[in-house]
DNA sequence: GCGATACGAATTGTCGACAATCTAAAAAAT
DNA sequence: ATTTTTTAGATTGTCGACAATTCGTATCGC
């Protein structure tokens, strides 16, 4: 998947598309979850030096991917069903303020956008039900814009670029594929809606449950995989 | 002020020492805010090389001390009063969880510790009315409590790990030294007893209003400056 | 046989030097 | 005089090598 709804600054360094590509591949799981990594390795892999390699290491641990000790080594964040909890409880807390601020502060033509965003959802759907792909990207793109419209910068950052690549690697590896759609479509409606009335209590509440429900969702596949 | 509440695993690295030493000069205003950093006077200030200086800039960008572009540099963060608003929206929303949480999760003893602190807090008070000193510890002690508390890693790390030296450095920088102190010693206690009887949802809106009089205050103080 | 200790290989932390990029002052052109 | 181009300086990004620490293994003692 490309990265369409990118919001950081343009890859320029080398210790950026290391960086990127390394996020990618554990989000996805080809770095697998839980492993440990090893530097001279890595950076052999990837061609680079280990100061290139470490300075990528770095900024992956801001973003919750990897974890660090001292004169230990790093290893790639396991997906715990604790884990996966406490992150919705954050999630489902900041997103809900992200909503209601949206609601003051999203431009007309944004919520516009929005609509239409979500009109295309809908067709989409209807056209390739299986095609789990664009349900993914649309998804991602549809909570992008609203907290995008919440213009706090500081919560942006925190939910775009930090939390928001640990909740993929959840829904990526746990095979979130195209289930949930037509109900989601349904939420993502009514929240909109609530936006378009400048309605923030209500905008808040709704993108709450829509996340808790979104959370129950991965629950079940978790416990399911868990059992095996 | 000596870290006390330290959250962090012990200092042994040498770009540890420089983190935490570089964290409470740009706290407390020694490296002043929205200065550009020079990678190689520091490195020379503190006796170290640039590769380590640089893990430490690293890790200050992670708590939103510093901000970095690539080819270009870093530059401590500025104080402005959006940002400032912006901080604390997302305070008033996590500390507000934290203590949700913390109404059902907290164990005896902690409520016990908690309501010590309280007591200890009061008498300090009393005896010496300017000492900002005490006051200030205290206050964090009591956040840090509640935080911890809530028993979620994740929100305990964003909360006291990366957003609280951010909100240190304007009250510091601002000069929040001892007011407040009767008045937030009641919402101390009205949030103590609710969590007592845990009551989630009281806590939770008792901690985000005595966050937002913190903002108020500070915002005071902010526009006091801004005037001069 | 079991535990503690000592050793060695491997990994991480740190350093100094070189290459790529940006910034700002000086020179050239209109 | 103003704008553009050039150029020199400084700063950041990257590299390979060395030092310090950790971890697994083997040895020693009981």
């Amino acid at each position: 998947m490309t990265d369409s709804f990118s919001n950081e600054a343009p890859v320029t360094t080398a210790s950026d598309q290391v960086f990127v590509n390394m996020r990618r591949e554990i989000v996805e799981g080809t770095i697998a979850q839980g492993s440990k990594i090893s530097e001279p390795e890595l950076a052999k892999r990837y061609g680079v030096s280990r100061a290139t390699l470490r300075e990528a290491l770095n900024r992956l641990e801001s973003c919750y991917l990897v974890e660090r000790k001292a004169n230990v080594g790093c290893r790639v964040v396991a997906l715990t069903a604790e884990r996966l909890i406490e992150v919705y409880q954050v999630r489902s807390s900041l997103e809900g303020l992200a909503c209601r601020l949206a609601a003051d502060n999203m431009e007309p033509d944004e919520i516009k956008g929005l609509k239409q965003l979500l009109n295309q959802h809908l067709q989409t759907q209807r056209v390739k039900e299986g095609e789990s792909y664009y349900q993914e990207a649309g998804d991602l793109d549809f909570h992008y814009r609203i907290i995008k419209g919440s213009k706090n910068a500081h919560l942006i950052h925190l939910l775009c670029n930090d939390l928001y690549q640990l909740i993929r690697m959840y829904r990526v590896q746990m095979g979130m594929v195209g289930p949930r759609v037509s109900k989601a479509f349904d939420e993502h409606l009514a929240i909109i809606n609530a936006i378009e009335n400048h309605d923030g209590e209500l905008a808040e509440m709704l993108m709450k449950r829509h996340i808790s429900a979104s959370q129950a969702n991965i629950q079940t596949k978790f416990d399911l995989y868990q059992s095996e």
